[in-house]
DNA sequence: CGCCGCGTTGAGCCACGTCAACATAGGTGG
DNA sequence: CCACCTATGTTGACGTGGCTCAACGCGGCG
């Protein structure tokens, strides 16, 4: 195993919740232990269920969405989470300014749009799944035309999207030789917004 | 368009929660109107997304779940619903007896819960996915070693675990050739359960 | 150094998509 | 009642997109 746990607090202002630091490949939490829910500050995080011994992929979380609410109600996650990408996490808890339900709907409706994501990812071709996943790592540093991606490696896309390894990397190379992907770096991607038909063959 | 629409009640128990009853292939609601949440009583939903002119399938309802709550936040709905078979649904709201926030919180687990289930109609080959979609719509009228299925059609089935209709009735042939299947009628059929990997080719 | 995990690329094959023809059920109008 | 129509489901023949298997490059680490 490369990674190394990293969870110092990487926010230092006293006023804002501690955020905590996880690296590609590393485990966030395990279903069955006890824990609070999270709220994905950067980068992305997968969620997995084991059934008769089997991990299947589960979920997907980006930016702004919330990880293991469920152990408010059961007092334990019912998913393995692991980062997919370099990521910080912050301790979620239901503001205490709003309505408990109003947050908590929220959190329900975005988990459902969430989810409907996930299912298109398992939908058509293979370029235009592996296209879709990207641009929904994209999510941050997005600017109009462009946006920096952190990769999670091509084991995790293969499982998210139901390929295979070969050809997930088959279809970035395609894409980085047409133009519509540019690596910065060795896990860092530019993507360039193009309409996700616009493919030559 | 054969379905008519029948919206009477079919309880007249006055104690219990008015149901609508709606015939397979009606649709229940509409994304971006008004209405109500509702819980799935008999019979199974499902739920579209429209993107780009194009409708997408998002998600899928059966016996117990909760529909449609994100219109108690925004007002209306954001997903196309629509009855896959014959299905009976009840106005849903959070139960007054108990905290707002559990019932909510039960929901949302519910929803993720049932996220990844779809999900994984989307992985693995194609007889896999159509015998877990089966034994999903099963989860009523079951007994341990069989169940009545109310079958939706081929199309549904195809859009729900990204096949082709042509796939979908040639291992529904080979399902009931094999025995794993029988039917009842035209549109219910009796599945054996048997361990999803113990099927001959 | 050798080892191991990750990513890449090629060759061949097969599960599933495509296209086409036909069967069946219901609905509708005469 | 039948004649006709359309939507839905079934089956066959054939082509192909992505899987399988295999080989190799690269970087990190003991």
């Amino acid at each position: 195993m490369l990674q190394r746990s990293k969870k110092t607090d990487t926010c230092t202002a006293p006023e804002i919740a501690k955020t905590s630091s996880f690296r590609r490949g590393e485990p966030i939490y395990q279903a069955a232990t006890a824990g609070k829910a999270w709220r994905v500050i950067t980068g992305s995080v997968r969620l997995d269920r084991t059934e008769a011994d089997v991990v299947m992929f589960a979920g997907l979380a980006v930016k702004g969405d919330i990880i293991g609410a469920e152990t408010l109600l059961f007092g334990h996650y019912s998913f393995d989470a692991k980062a997919l990408s370099d990521c910080a996490l912050e301790p979620w808890q239901a503001d205490a300014a709003r309505p408990l339900g109003e947050t908590l709907l929220e959190t329900l409706t975005a988990a459902e749009r969430r989810a409907a994501d996930v299912i298109s990812l398992r939908c058509g071709q293979a370029v235009d799944r592996v296209t879709r996943l990207i641009h929904l790592l994209a999510k941050e540093n997005a600017t109009k035309a462009a946006a920096q991606v952190a990769m999670p490696g091509v084991r995790d896309m293969a499982e998210i999207t139901d390929l295979t390894v070969e050809t997930i990397s088959r279809i970035i190379s395609r894409l980085t030789k047409i133009g519509a992907l540019s690596r910065l770096g060795q896990r860092r991607v530019l993507l360039r917004r193009f309409p996700l038909q616009a493919f030559p063959a």
